[in-house]
DNA sequence: TTGAAAGCGTTACCAA
DNA sequence: TTGGTAACGCTTTCAA
């Protein structure tokens, strides 16, 4: 009936029409309104206001030659620390007027790939790939995209990156440990292929023995699923070895807070009767009791990433940037009083 | 020194150049291989391998007026229910060639209403708002962008919504708890000014006098952080109430769990000693003991907010769809044995 | 099957 | 201070 198809939008050319001026001039109205009389400037931004003129982008960005467009390439939304960073990473794309693309790669390599073609289709300024190894798919990327890995590899010629200490952290948590009487501390690591995962057991295996002194153990190292349901798992595989550990740190926060709940449920007291730490430290109001974990410095983390791909003064050299961590201490890790066996 | 300043990148014109035909032919081998002879095709082919030659989807987007992106309008990404959401709405996006634009709003009306200008200078087929109402800085939308709100105002004849059906989760939790044996259920809510959760906490105040013939007492209802930490308040303040509850529905997984966690930490059995539900349903493993909660079909809200966007059948009229949700029984509900009083 | 030319909506240059 | 014109890189129509 009576159904009006929708209207295109406005351009210049008819604000131009409608205001009695030339295209040009009402281009200059919205980006150089110093450079027009008040009169016609007036008269111009009247006609927008009451047409809701919107300059379209698409042809801005032809005429620059850019979409102003960073992408974060990332595996899964739902890890919280990531999620976090990606947040902030917003943050910090929107203050800078910068467009977020936001590909989540699930961990397929040709979904990978289409995420990189329409990248370099639309000239992005470059690629922050988020645990995720960047791969030779990244090879033929134009001279002026840059590329910048957190927690990937950090020896690359090619692009920068950004790591947490994981060293650092893991070092600060099995210092604490000792400090309060641990020697047998074991280490949760998670099968998920994530790098940073990796670092953190290395780092764990790393000092175990040489930094302080403790007995090596093969069984105190095992992988298990990265979710808050492994913590079963774990308690019943540490908690019935023959010689079981008085403090278990776990790779992530997740599990960790795992682990606590199912100690709780069987009846271990935390941490009079085993220790527990968590790793990424969310922010303060993720567990009861506190979890003692160690924080990645999530803000300095983004402004790194971001400043590696858009900072014309960071982002013409390759990079590689070690973020310190620190420690909290909560109410999960005590003195080693006494052993405790599992029937 | 030999620093050479970023090249251009290829155009359709250098490529044609470089094969000896025109730019339109090139244009054709990309688009419409099978309008062009053998020869030509594989000469232009081998040249837009060899230059890497990739088509400025800036240009495209204006000769198409369009950039075939949508937005999702969120407050929250660390919300773990809607991060799963926006990771499926992301994959929607993906497979069907959308450009999914993330506005991370962060309850700041500027921050929004500077997005809203940006979808709209480049053309956005529509708008995902999640959990958001839309306020009157949504007046001026072109009548091609398409509007429709998750878990918001569900009368519009503007826009359209989706929402779950709160009251039947709520509904289904409760017959639940009674069918357990429970008269005396608590709602813990949540203080954050979510839609969904007022939703709820209706929902629970409708049910519990009216279809349960339940006492109705004004201390069953009490506001309280949205996070894991939450749960001491919770069980501080229901269970030292004269009259404390058998049973705590909770307003969403977080809480759920901060309440299970203290209430183990502090010795009281689940669900022996106390019941506790959840509301999301994120995914099977996420605490343990298992949460009895209620499932969210986060599938078929991302498949329905996404078609009334795109969608020509459906984005052509407002619908107000309501989705159904499904109970999971877990460990954390159990026979109302004993009352439990705290010192 | 191929090529020439116009046009998408904007901005920038230069002339008035 | 203002307006005409060309250009951004692509696709599409139309003619060859």
């Amino acid at each position: 009936m009576d159904q009006q198809k929708p209207k295109d939008y406005l351009g210049v050319r008819e604000i131009a029409k409608l205001a009695h001026v030339s295209p040009s001039t009402v281009s200059r109205v919205i980006n150089y309104p110093e450079r027009t009389s008040d009169d016609v400037r007036e008269r111009v931004n009247r006609i927008i206001e009451e047409y809701h003129y919107v300059p379209n982008q698409m042809a801005k960005n032809l005429f620059s030659k850019s979409s102003n467009s960073l992408a974060v390439f990332i595996n899964n939304l739902t890890n919280p620390f990531y999620a976090l960073l990606l947040q902030e990473l917003g943050q910090l794309a929107f203050q800078e007027q910068y467009n977020l693309l936001i590909c989540n790669t699930q961990h397929n390599r040709n979904q990978e790939q289409d995420y990189l073609s329409y990248c370099q289709s639309v000239r992005t300024k470059g690629i922050i790939s988020i645990d995720n190894h960047p791969t030779n798919i990244y090879g033929n990327l134009h001279s002026s995209m840059k590329l910048v890995s957190l927690d990937g590899k950090v020896d690359s010629v090619h692009y920068s990156s950004v790591t947490s200490n994981h060293y650092q952290g893991i070092n600060m948590l099995m210092n604490h440990l000792v400090d309060l009487g641990h020697r047998k501390i074991a280490y949760a690591a998670d099968n998920s292929n994530l790098h940073a995962g990796k670092l953190r057991r290395q780092a764990y295996q790393q000092l175990v023995g040489w930094h302080h002194n403790l007995p090596y153990r093969v069984d105190y190292v095992a992988d298990f699923e990265c979710s808050i349901r492994a913590g079963k798992d774990i308690i019943e595989y540490y908690m019935h070895l023959p010689d079981p550990p008085t403090a278990i740190l776990c790779a992530n926060d997740s599990m960790a807070i795992g682990v606590l709940m199912y100690a709780q449920h069987i009846g271990l007291k935390v941490p009079e009767d085993l220790s527990i730490t968590g790793f990424d430290g969310l922010n303060e109001d993720f567990s009861y009791p506190r979890l003692t974990t160690v924080m990645q410095d999530y803000k300095k983390i983004a402004r790194l990433l971001f400043d590696d791909v858009v900072d014309p003064k960071r982002a013409d050299h390759v990079h590689h940037e070690v973020v310190d961590v620190s420690l909290l201490v909560g109410e999960t890790t005590g003195p080693a009083k006494k052993q405790v066996y599992l029937p």
